[in-house]
DNA sequence: TTTTCTATCTAACAATCGTTAGATAGAAAA
DNA sequence: TTTTCTATCTAACGATTGTTAGATAGAAAA
């Protein structure tokens, strides 16, 4: 019983089934409309077993929208701080892009649940998951201000607007691209491309 | 009771309380954790009296999902239109996201519903709101075709995967733009110089 | 005036909800 | 072996759900 040893597995494993059941419920018809019977079924036990694990409704609905944006954090973090420190802009970019949309996809069950019943979620879960989402805001908000200060990115550009235009345009591929159908490396491309070089021909005046 | 009189103007106007009280409560609370009570308290009448109106909870839904993508539909329509035939992609590509902006608050209930419970409405609702969604994504594909074929948008740009960057980051806007706190017009500017003319400096090079 | 129609109401239905209390089987600790 | 702990189960609670049937008051039509 030394104080850092392994706790019961069993616990770990049950908790991860109830989350994962959670979060993929949740995905596919919204918060009020999953039962905590529907979710216990998924995991393979009763609904009142579930309370051994959790307290209520609202604290599983809390973990999953941290794990959600949690995970796409420490992938674009990690990816990103790797890079050499004379990396140009565009290889900034496309490697935060890459690897966000990545994440999304790979935790695609935790990172769909979030963007879909955020805004549905009562009040207090939602001041939970706040200061989680504020976090990653920030570190694009660092790389985006980092590049322009190094003159990598245009002057009439606004970066608030565009931090914001980027998470949510790759937020919004969950809703139609299939990692079945194509490949997430390919998409990350294409998305780099057009928010890098922008739609026009020649300087921002086509005919 | 001639054929083409107005039909008794309260029905009408119930019905439109209806929907307006449902758009509203879908898109802060999502569709499952709205009751029929609940709609129908917002609108001023007992949820038996719904029932003279719709034939059920799911139609009522489906009439917001149609409604809040038409008018969408029909102001980037006629406004794109109303240009002149050789107005340059810049000055179209800007009319459409200002006017698809602007549809999007003017209307803000029922198009955020959409973009809020769509992907959990049941699947016989989101079949019902397919044919409306595709016609707004034709009219969008067709306004981009015609200017990449004019020689106004670049080479390198896949179309599609434009359209649905383009649409997906303007809906995501609903999430936290705030009409009260600046004006539509602003955010249009600023994400049409954004997706127009990209965020690098000098021709996809930055530093 | 009498009749018909319109729009709403009341009251109830079976089903399902989140949650709780208490029982229980097996594993771990003594 | 006996005891304690862990993780689950069963069964029930009051509240709420979408929906329906039938009553009703006022407006419109005859």
């Amino acid at each position: 019983m030394d104080i850092s040893s392994r706790k019961s597995p069993k616990r770990v494993v049950s908790r991860a089934r109830i989350l994962d059941a959670a979060a993929a419920l949740f995905r596919e018809h919204g918060y009020a409309a999953v039962s905590l019977r529907a979710i216990a079924a998924e995991a393979g036990m009763r609904s009142g077993s579930i309370y051994y694990h959790f307290g209520s409704k609202e604290e599983i609905v809390t973990e999953v929208l941290n794990l959600g944006i949690e995970r796409v954090h420490e992938q674009v973090s990690s990816t990103v701080t790797a890079l050499s420190a004379n990396s140009d802009t565009a290889t900034v970019i496309r490697t935060g892009i890459r690897n966000h949309l990545q994440a999304l996809f790979t935790f695609g069950a935790y990172t769909s649940a979030n963007v879909r019943i955020y805004g549905q979620v009562p009040a207090s879960v939602r001041r939970g998951n706040l200061a989680v989402r504020r976090r990653y805001e920030v570190l694009w908000d660092d790389i985006l201000s980092r590049a322009q200060t190094r003159g990598g990115i245009r002057d009439e550009v606004d970066l608030a607007a565009f931090r914001l235009l980027l998470i949510g345009s790759l937020n919004a591929t969950l809703e139609w691209f299939d990692p079945k159908q194509g490949r997430v490396e390919d998409l990350a491309e294409s998305y780099a491309n057009i928010l890098l070089g922008g739609l026009l021909t020649q300087g921002g005046r086509g005919s």
